[in-house]
DNA sequence: TATTATAATCGGTATAGACCACATGTTGTA
DNA sequence: TACAACATGTGGTCTATACCGATTATAATA
């Protein structure tokens, strides 16, 4: 167990939270484990309960942990709902399914938008790459998704990579961030006469639409995604464990 | 704003917290209105700071307050939408949420529908329970769900256990069936005269209708869920890792 | 008047100690 | 042996206090 600096200026939970995660994802507490006692911790760590209480707060917040009182804090095998996002296996899918799509950019350009930024949790004035892409399968339009990325983490991104290479590889392997979970929104809307003249449906159609925010591994957003689906033709589904 | 009772069995951070939101529902503090400070509202309920605190941080946890270093702590406007998972459990998520929720079983009983049967892959013959169940947030109606189970599986089902416990947890622990996992798929749709009446809403409003097939590690379909949601209010979340 | 220091106030973090409720293992008794 | 009583250890709650960093209001200065 990574032990805690004192003098850091980082705060004591963060890092015993750190620490005690770690832990956890390099198997030295299982699945199961009973955790050293809040007590023990504490004395451990050289700082009070309150502290360690408030570092295993958060991880039993975010599920990591269980708390049984009386009887101790054990490590969950609670893992996040897990389910393909069609925005993202949108090119493993259709390979699968053996269907033919394409994916034609429409605008690729920086932006500064205060209200993107903001839902992003990045400074109003953060720069933004802005991606508007048409996707289509059976050369039918079935997704209009509109991408931002903070210009600082994406320097040097061209438009002619974006062609040719699905933008998660990019973001995985050219900027080398490691994408941790994303969080999805859907509700149902009317489609106005501009989006239903770029997908080719005729306005008023129904329709998805759904918001992506994609974080990597300390929590920060990295990518933001609004899209709207056809709701014909091809449906939206997914995939989640359950235990 | 409420008063704390010192004799309550509850505890204070508990009553503060209720005590707080109460007062935000009535209007008493407004969206924006700054909250008395941390030390003020001690003081005034002869409570210690950090009991105040952890009053503070369950409400801004679950989006109803922001608090500003320096400055003070706000009422939110965010929790007018508040997003709901439906892949989880419903009853977990709105525990977690702190939000009042109820569930009402509108019929439960024994059909065979040929259609449906499909659907879960079994014998057009079979026998099924048929659960319909509306859910309410805040006494507001959100979700309708039709569930269907093989009784083949579930004998001895009856409604009484299912008003007070969550299925999954009887399909789990009763029934002894681990649930792998499921698929699920989502449309937009409008919500016609026979279901808007039911979830009190307008004829004619949007809606997102959706379909669920929960497996067993052996991939037999074992509970199959249609459900629509409200679109208004709150927002179809879900969380996906990506790593 | 405009700017710059200073003070007051706010939430953020941290401590040491206290008592409670719950779970479990141990011990003494029937 | 079986059971009840007890001791112990765990997390749950709560207090009073302290200092830090950020923000805002106020006062001093140019």
């Amino acid at each position: 167990m990574q032990e805690i600096n004192k003098k850091s200026p980082l705060p004591l939970y963060y890092q015993l939270k750190e620490s005690i995660l770690n832990a956890v994802k390099t198997k030295e507490f299982e699945v199961g484990d009973r955790l050293p006692s809040e007590r023990e911790l504490a004395e451990y760590h050289n700082i009070s309960r309150m502290t360690v209480k408030k570092a295993v707060d958060i991880l039993v917040d975010n599920g990591y942990l269980i708390r049984k009182q009386g009887s101790g804090t054990f490590v969950s095998d609670y893992q996040q709902s897990y389910s393909i996002s069609p925005l993202l296996s949108f090119t493993k899918e259709m390979e699968k399914k053996g269907l033919n799509y394409t994916t034609r950019i429409l605008s690729f350009n920086k932006t500064k938008e205060k209200k993107i930024a903001a839902k992003m949790n990045l400074d109003p004035e953060t720069a933004l790459f802005r991606l508007e892409r048409l996707r289509l399968i059976e050369n039918k339009p079935f997704l209009l998704e509109n991408t931002y990325l903070a210009v600082d983490y994406f320097r040097d991104l061209k438009k002619d990579e974006l062609e040719n290479n699905s933008l998660f590889k990019i973001i995985e392997n050219k900027y080398n961030i490691q994408l941790s979970n994303a969080e999805a929104e859907v509700e149902a809307v009317i489609l106005d006469a501009g989006i239903a003249d770029k997908m080719q449906v005729q306005e008023g159609m129904l329709g998805l639409y759904f918001e992506q925010f994609s974080k990597n591994e300390n929590a920060e957003i990295i990518e933001y995604t609004s899209a709207y689906y056809r709701n014909d033709n091809y449906k939206f589904k997914f995939t989640f464990n359950l235990d």
